[in-house]
DNA sequence: TTGAAAGCGCTACCAG
DNA sequence: CTGGTAGCGCTTTCAA
């Protein structure tokens, strides 16, 4: 920049000015500044030490909890990260990645990367990536929770979008069933009649339940005699087996699930009775296989969550709960 | 660190000293600094001005010539970001994203981006984009091709691996057909015989037709009378359509396919008579649908080429060829 | 409309 | 082993 002052026979402000603000500057030395600088090569402010002055970065962190692949491996992970890209663009901001190595997002990169806020993707609570990014003080956003102090979280309501699906759910229900996500850290397979949702640890599990719990109390049913299945994870086999181990106990003529694979799990066990209408299947997260075997389920747009996420964290008020719907299809009674 | 240097009644100089040169200082001094740092709630240089003063940001730019989550739609992408991840983890280099916008990466992004190089992902010739990586100085490495001047190119030695595969795919056959990726940008669809490949706009269909080439003649066969099918992509339809089309003119006893998906297509349409061994096929990237099929296949290790990417473009002198090795299966004669 | 001074937070270089 | 000086490239503040 000194080079180009001296060229073009201006203070190093002038060239500053130029560059930065337009208005600042005649508009005939401002085109003799652009043209040396263009003749000598000059492209513009270095970006460093532009934010070493401004003490402001232009970058966002995204911290994955996972590595790069795994966690792009998931397409609902992707449409976060687009939602979150799209926001960078629109803010002309750049996307630093803080992926997880083998043995968890290495705490120095995240207290020394130099952007000006952070967005998480799935942690667990009391992730020390995340406490690290608190502590610098700059704004921090996780999609989804748990809501430590200090994050901001983006994410809908759970509990009333459980109750607004599980409402299809149940239309004409006498003998539910529910398969969970599980409820703690133990991620131990039981089978509970009517939990306590309260005594859950995982919020989302939590949540869930409280919902469906309402909705099951609104459809005249009684909590304490609905068994929910607590699987060891989001797996379409995990559906199936919940199905396959419990159905000749308890032969359902709804099951509530919350995700579509743990849905779509019970529909292959379940055959033909969802189509006939004896059984009613909800999911959750209307993927495109929920789509096409015409599963009922919860929509909410990861993409929206990504944009809020990133806005949060580049320091702007917004909402943070975001949007959901319940997608009706032919896996539910009307 | 000014603030740590006066409490801890040193000098700047020492406190950064104990902070990257441990060695430099006397252990209980860096005791001390690192103490009173800590009370203070320094938790260490600060980034951006290190990088502006050491004229290094230990940041890596990709260019996604794509929206964010099409490019990783991509399983071949996914490792090859994947491996770029890796490398940076292990040289503790920071990854920025600069995916597209809607119309093409935004060349002031690419040129303003405080990092030390540039990875590119699948770009077209002539990208602006990697020109404005180029004329920033910075090293720049891109993937598979075009070998644009100023950029390294990190790839395998299609037509050698092209020759090796055709090599097994050809084994006792008398009527080889080759199911091609374009010849170029207008990505018309036609049957030539013998084409020269030299002729052939793009870089990759080049060379591998050149392997094939070789493969072909080093089997005794007459290049000239050997149909090779342009697609219009490298799609699983493409491949079919090439065998409903042109069976029935020119019936094949082996199928060279530019790719496992062409490969798969055509397998589609072959039916039996891939196990039976009447037709052999092979196909090129060893996706997992291949290894289900059974296709003999070209594996290259994308992951590999990103870590050597990274590498390159963190300025380190490489060697850009990459490995790759022919997987044989059941879909060719042994 | 233009410019000089000061300093963002840090480290290479040399001196002690 | 420790410290002073200078300056990375820029912009904010104030003055002309």
């Amino acid at each position: 920049m000194a080079d180009v002052a001296a060229a073009a026979g201006v203070s190093v402000m002038t060239v500053s000015y130029a560059f930065g603000r337009p208005d600042r500057v005649s508009d005939e030395t401002r085109q003799r500044v652009l043209a040396t600088a263009d003749a000598l090569g000059y492209s513009g402010p270095h970006r460093g030490a532009q934010s070493l002055r401004r003490g402001r970065t232009n970058d966002l962190a995204v911290v994955l909890t996972e590595t790069l692949a795994f966690a792009f491996d998931d397409p609902h992970a992707r449409r976060f990260f687009s939602g979150i890209a799209d926001a960078c663009l629109d803010t002309d901001t750049g996307l630093v990645l803080l992926p997880n190595a083998r043995d968890g997002v290495a705490v120095h990169r995240v207290r020394d990367a130099a952007v000006d806020g952070y967005v998480f993707w799935t942690t667990v609570t009391g992730d020390p990536a995340l406490a690290a990014a608190v502590a610098t003080g700059r704004p921090v956003c996780v999609q989804g929770g748990p809501a430590d102090a200090g994050a901001a979280v983006v994410t809908i309501d759970d509990t009333a979008a459980a109750e607004s699906v599980a409402r299809e759910g149940l239309r004409g229900a006498r003998r539910p069933m529910i398969l969970s996500f599980p409820a703690d850290r133990g991620r131990r397979r039981e089978v509970v009649h009517g939990p306590d949702p309260d005594r859950v640890a995982f919020p989302v599990t939590r949540h869930r339940l409280r919902g469906y719990r309402a909705a099951a109390r609104a459809a005249g049913l009684s909590w304490a005699d609905i068994p929910v299945v607590f699987g060891a994870g989001s797996f379409r086999a995990e559906g199936r087996r919940a199905l396959t181990e419990y159905r000749e106990v308890h032969a359902p003529d709804a099951v509530l699930a919350m995700s579509d694979e743990l849905a779509l799990g019970a529909m292959v066990e379940l055959g033909p009775d969802v189509a006939s209408g004896a059984v009613s299947v909800v999911g959750w997260d209307d993927s495109t296989e929920a789509a096409d075997a015409g599963l009922t389920t919860v929509a909410q747009s990861l993409h929206e969550q990504g944009r809020i996420a990133a806005r949060i964290a580049l320091g702007s008020e917004v909402d943070t709960t975001a949007h959901w719907t319940v997608v009706t299809r032919t896996s539910t009674r009307s």
